[in-house]
DNA sequence: AAACAGCCCAACCGCGGCGAA
DNA sequence: TTTCGCCGCGGTTGGGCTGTT
């Protein structure tokens, strides 16, 4: 690969794998606040430990506010297969397409779902296609057991005509419209399993709610996923982050995303959050800050910035409040549940 | 109930494109 | 025109989950 560019930034410096709560929460209300003109700088200004590549997959993928969660619709796969027949692999061109949808999203559901239909579909249509020439299929793939397909990958997915035949044979001939039955098949299929993934996001609720359960139980320690880290609470609480080479007041978010009331409120969420209050408190909070302040004061005037105030449980309370940021249409959290005690 | 295998998807990686200097 | 730096894209990976034996 030769002398390659650099690295985006220092591997041994940056965190890596699954974003905890906190690290997201970080995220959101400093591009809620602040916006995102430069992902390489951000996480520096929102005191997060990662790179801003990570920190870009994780909000356009994840956190981004008008994304649709949940299962594709029947419009949107057929959209995708269009697309794909169209493009290739040109995921983000396809998500293009698909309002809410990310390109990963979709890679993900091709790969593991979409192909195999489009196998499918491909194999009856070869089948078809023989048997419109007059060609009798059955015994070429009775007497020579070489699948159609000899990419590996799809000969462990997909039954190939040969197998198609030997197992299916009768049935493939008496259903009237095989092709039709079989992308009906695939397609409800493909629903689902898309479905279980909605099911995977209501584990997820239930496993948070488990944890809140869990810190209802009186004299139980709460275990937090959050790191103790000040900063995070200074953002929250509308305080600049101090960095020795970042002014956040220059970071332009004169135009924020609509936070409006697009996302799902998750009452889930909110107990959550209202357990996070009670537990840490407010006043502790912003206790714990207090010798900071002077700090905060300190690179306010420096900085000359003039923040509007940011307060993390107005955020919380949105829509009901005032405030036009929404953290209520975050799924919380997926990487977190399978090992809440973080 | 435990072990195993396969599936799913969030996250990472490296490269290409593009604009700025 | 060249070089540099950033962003975004597409491919790949790895850990968790689920189904099967």
């Amino acid at each position: 690969m030769g002398n390659g560019r650099s690295p985006c930034c220092d591997k041994s410096q940056v965190k890596r794998g699954p974003w905890s709560p906190a690290e997201d929460m970080r995220l959101i209300a400093f591009i809620q606040k602040y916006g995102h003109d430069n992902w390489r700088a951000l996480p520096k200004q929102a005191g997060l430990m990662r790179c801003g590549k990570s920190c870009r997959l994780r909000w356009v993928n994840y956190l981004r506010p008008d994304l649709k969660k949940g299962e594709f619709t029947k419009e949107e796969v057929e959209t995708i297969m269009k697309l794909h027949e169209a493009f290739g692999n040109k995921w983000s061109k396809i998500a293009s397409h698909l309002p809410g949808r990310t390109d990963n999203e979709i890679k993900n559901a091709w790969n593991t779902h979409l192909k195999k239909r489009l196998a499918n579909k491909k194999t009856l249509e070869i089948a078809s296609n023989e048997n419109k020439m007059g060609i009798s299929i059955a015994p070429s793939f009775i007497s020579s057991s070489k699948p159609i397909f000899l990419n590996e990958t799809l000969n462990q997915v997909i039954p190939t005509v040969g197998n198609m035949y030997d197992m299916e044979a009768s049935e493939v001939a008496m259903v009237k419209d095989p092709e039709e039955d079989l992308e009906e098949k695939s397609f409800n299929e493909f629903v689902d399993i898309t479905k279980n993934s909605n099911q995977l996001s209501t584990l997820v609720s239930s496993n948070v709610n488990k944890s809140l359960q869990e810190a209802e139980k009186p004299n139980s320690v709460v275990e937090m996923p959050m790191e103790e880290d000040y900063d995070f609470w200074k953002i929250l609480d509308n305080i600049p982050i101090q960095t020795n080479d970042v002014q956040l007041g220059q970071v332009g978010a004169s135009n924020p995303p609509n936070f409006g009331q697009e996302g799902v409120q998750d009452a889930e969420t909110k107990k959550y959050l209202h357990d996070l209050e009670n537990d840490f408190g407010s006043d502790a909070t912003k206790e714990t800050n207090k010798d900071l302040c002077v700090e905060k004061n300190n690179a306010m005037v420096e900085l000359g910035m003039n923040p509007q105030p940011l307060d993390f449980y107005e955020i919380i309370r949105s829509p009901e409040s005032d405030s036009d940021i929404d953290l209520g249409y975050v799924h919380w959290w997926s990487s977190w549940p399978q090992n809440p005690g973080l």
